[in-house]
DNA sequence: CAGTGAGCGAGCTTCCGCTTGACTT
């Protein structure tokens, strides 16, 4: 008979707590909500006051089964999940599911997975907050219902099996507006105007602080430096402070790793799951800026004693982002004094970053010395000026500079030349250079969570699943873009000649950014459209706010969704009933050979082109839109040239090869087999010959896949693939048990593997 | 894997937020 069952939710807490709490407890974990509403849409009861109808998933019934039995064995048990919203439904869905009885069930919560915090909650239990779960019921019943009645709309006016919700479809948006605002953004050209000025045996490099617009202002002006003096008008000293930033949240972690390490949202995420679970780093999703007094006084030991007590400054941050519902602690290390931790490279690399952001937190701020140079000209009013600065006391900066998104080259010098008022400066030269405007950048991965967590959008658990989401249904896509080469004008001045001279620079080289697709643009502008208020950005941030009424007690969870449910369903049967498919259709023009009308638009299959209508003396000719083609600037002889291809470049080993436009890319198409084209390949340009040694590489490839043939069968094969070695029997594959060593595999054996599992999808589908 | 684009109809898709493994070709 066991004592006292404590319920966590994640597995590798219970682990933690447990050792805190003695023998008398056994601490177990449920993984995280057990019951949801299940996939069918009869699983809100609209009429009969919205009620929900729960279900235990499938993968879920061990894990209750096995609650429920310890249960029964306990004297008390102890629902500890995570003091939110989300963390109360749980509590009162075990409670249900278990059938717990309220003698001997208490509701306790902590913030942080420390011994006192822990044993402090257990000395204060409460009994489960009904007004916080209907809140979660409120919003659990809400989501289902936008997604289970915007996402059927979509399947009938723009293509099956899109999706539509209030946190992804705002999502989309944001990426759709960006992308407009850059292709809309009216590029300007301006000069920036720096001189260099001989102090001793060294140089000063100052700036006119404005802008001039066009070449015949910034020519007046360089003219009429010639044989100016330079005199030093001004030289300000003064001190100033740079302040640390606050330790990790999921968001903030998202976006330094992906800024300095490069790793995507789930990469992220992945990796700093393992960290947790082996016990480097606290609970890796949060919103919370806060850290629990033993890592305050932690970290404090620690700095003192790497960096001496004048490097440390306790400080507690408190959040403030909108909707936070800090139910942990800001993710930190476990422990200060492991410097390095981590299985693998990817792993101490994201550690490390944890590891100085916290320490970081809690070191005194770094002192500067910022001297600002200010240079009047005898011939202008326009004055040179020079900024520099220099650490004093570098306090976090020993060991954190976090970095920032608009990766600009405004990085201020560092230490300047001592000069003084009154100082007349020879001039080395003057330069002018011409800049040009730049839009907002497109977003990251990382970019975009910041500004849905700004937005109160999406919650920690959900940031890395709904980027997936939004690609997945192909709104959005990671686009790799070449830069293009730009030229710019640089003016010089040296002595009293004036000259001038073109350079030019490679910009807008873009990796890993968000772009929207066309399906993403059409359903966004569809949405926007009918559906205003669900695409609103201030939508979540509205009914957070009812959200948190119901929370207090103030306001009922059904009338809350009645309100809501009325206009919102009606809106959804005026639009089946009355809006036409969208398309996205727009004529490019005439097809000058056939002088039919040339059209593009989203069709079966995606994006196409279309010569000619429908009818019955026409057949219209069709082709697919390539890879960062968009229905929206496509021109007539873009789309005129995807029906160049397929063409045969000519015959190698008496068949014929042929090069054209798949659905993957461009590709050759020799002996019923396809062979992809490099990266550099032009498929309008191919040659034969490069086509031919395309074909004999894929060849030797296909030998190196191989690891056994038979010759029973030559349709079985054992293959070595992205996941390791495989068999591919007719077309479909099959796994090898681990037991079995796959280049020993007789062909007896390998029929056998393939009857003991069930028939693969890839087959399933094909049908 | 590399095609397809008539029209009809059956049957399917879909949300957000908690948690980890199982699984992928």
């Amino acid at each position: 008979m066991t004592k006292n069952l404590v319920i966590v939710e994640s597995p590798a807490k219970a682990k933690t707590i447990e050792k805190f709490l003695g023998k008398d407890y056994i601490v177990r974990s449920c993984f995280g909500h057990i019951r949801d509403l299940p996939k069918d849409s009869n699983a809100v009861d609209i009429k009969n006051g919205y009620k929900p109808f729960y279900k235990v998933p499938d993968d879920k019934k061990t894990v209750v089964k096995d609650l429920k039995k310890l249960a029964n064995a306990s004297e008390m048990v102890w629902l500890a999940s995570d003091e939110d919203r989300e963390g109360e439904a749980i509590s009162w869905h075990l409670t249900e599911e278990l059938g717990l009885k309220e003698n001997k069930t208490k509701r306790i919560v902590f913030h942080e997975i420390t011994k006192n915090a822990i044993l402090a909650a257990i000395e204060n239990p409460r009994g489960i907050d009904m007004n916080l779960v209907n809140a979660q019921q409120a919003r659990r019943v809400l989501d289902r219902i936008v997604g289970f009645e915007l996402s059927p709309v979509l399947w009938k006016k723009v293509r099956p099996s899109l999706s539509a919700g209030r946190v992804q479809s705002v999502a989309v948006r944001l990426i759709v507006e960006r992308e407009r605002e850059i292709t809309s953004f009216n590029i300007t050209t301006y000069y920036k105007v720096k001189a260099e000025f001989k102090v001793k045996d060294k140089t000063l490099v100052a700036e006119v602080p404005g802008r001039f617009d066009t070449d015949k202002e910034v020519e007046a002006f360089l003219n009429s430096c010639i044989n100016a003096v330079f005199t030093v008008s001004d030289v300000e000293v003064k001190p100033a402070t740079r302040k640390p930033a606050p330790p990790f949240t999921t968001s903030t972690l998202q976006q330094e790793a992906g800024r300095k390490l490069g790793y995507s949202v789930s990469r992220t995420m992945t990796i700093a799951q393992k960290l947790y679970e082996d016990g480097h780093i606290t609970y890796m999703r949060t919103d919370s800026v806060n850290l629990s007094d033993f890592a305050l006084a932690a970290a404090k030991m620690q700095i003192s004693g790497q960096f001496g007590n004048h490097y440390s400054k306790v400080r507690k941050y408190t959040t403030e982002i909108s909707g936070a519902q800090e139910a942990h602690e800001a993710i930190r290390p476990t422990a200060f004094e492991k410097l390095k931790a981590g299985a693998d490279e990817g792993q101490k690399k994201l550690y490390d970053l944890i590891w100085k952001r916290t320490i970081a937190s809690q070191m005194a701020e770094a002192k500067l010395e910022k001297t600002v140079i200010t240079i009047s000209n005898s011939k202008n009013k326009e004055s040179f000026v020079a900024e520099g600065e220099v650490i004093k006391f570098d306090g976090f900066l020993k060991v954190n500079i976090e970095s920032s998104d608009d990766d600009d080259e405004n990085q201020s010098s560092g230490l300047l030349p001592v000069v003084n008022k009154g100082d007349v400066l020879p001039c080395n030269h003057i330069t002018a250079t011409q800049k040009y405007t730049r839009p907002l950048p497109r977003y990251t991965e990382s970019s975009l969570v910041k500004k849905m967590e700004e937005l109160g959008i999406g919650r920690p658990s959900t940031y890395a699943p709904t980027i997936t989401t939004i690609m997945k249904r192909g709104y959005v896509l990671k686009d790799k873009r070449e830069g293009e080469i730009r030229s710019f004008k640089v003016y010089n001045l040296k002595g009293d000649k004036l000259s001038s001279a073109m350079k030019s620079e490679t910009v807008g080289a873009e990796k890993d950014k968000l772009t929207p697709s066309d399906i993403g643009k059409l359903v966004t502008d569809f949405l926007q459209e009918h559906f205003g208020q669900i695409m609103d950005y201030h939508f979540t941030a509205n009914v957070e706010k009812e959200f948190d009424e119901i929370a207090q007690g103030l306001k009922l969870w059904t009338n809350m969704i009645d309100a809501f449910y009325l206009p919102f369903h009606q809106e959804v049967d005026k639009t089946i009933a009355n809006v036409e498919k969208v398309t996205g259709v727009r004529e490019l023009g005439i097809d000058p050979k056939s002088g039919q009308p040339v059209f593009v638009k989203i069709g079966k299959f995606g994006p196409m082109v279309q010569i000619g209508e429908t009818s019955d003396d026409n057949k219209p000719r069709f082709a697919r839109l390539q890879k960062g083609q968009s229905l929206d600037d496509i021109t007539l002889a873009q789309a005129m040239k995807l029906f160049d291809l397929p063409k045969v470049l000519g015959d190698f080993e008496e068949k014929p090869a042929r090069v054209g436009l798949g659905k993957f890319g461009p590709y050759i198409q020799h002996d019923n087999k396809f062979i992809s084209l490099g990266k550099d390949d032009d498929p309008y340009k191919i040659s034969f010959e490069r086509a031919v040694e395309l074909i004999v590489q894929k060849r030797d490839s296909d030998v190196l896949k191989r690891i056994k043939s038979f010759e029973e069968d030559a349709n079985m094969l054992v293959l070595n693939g992205r996941f390791g070695p495989y068999i591919s029997f007719n077309k479909a594959n099959y796994r090898i048990p681990k037991t079995q060593s796959p280049s020993d595999l007789s062909y007896a054996e390998c029929l056998e593997i393939i009857e003991k599992q069930p028939a693969p999808k890839t087959a399933k589908k094909s049908r």
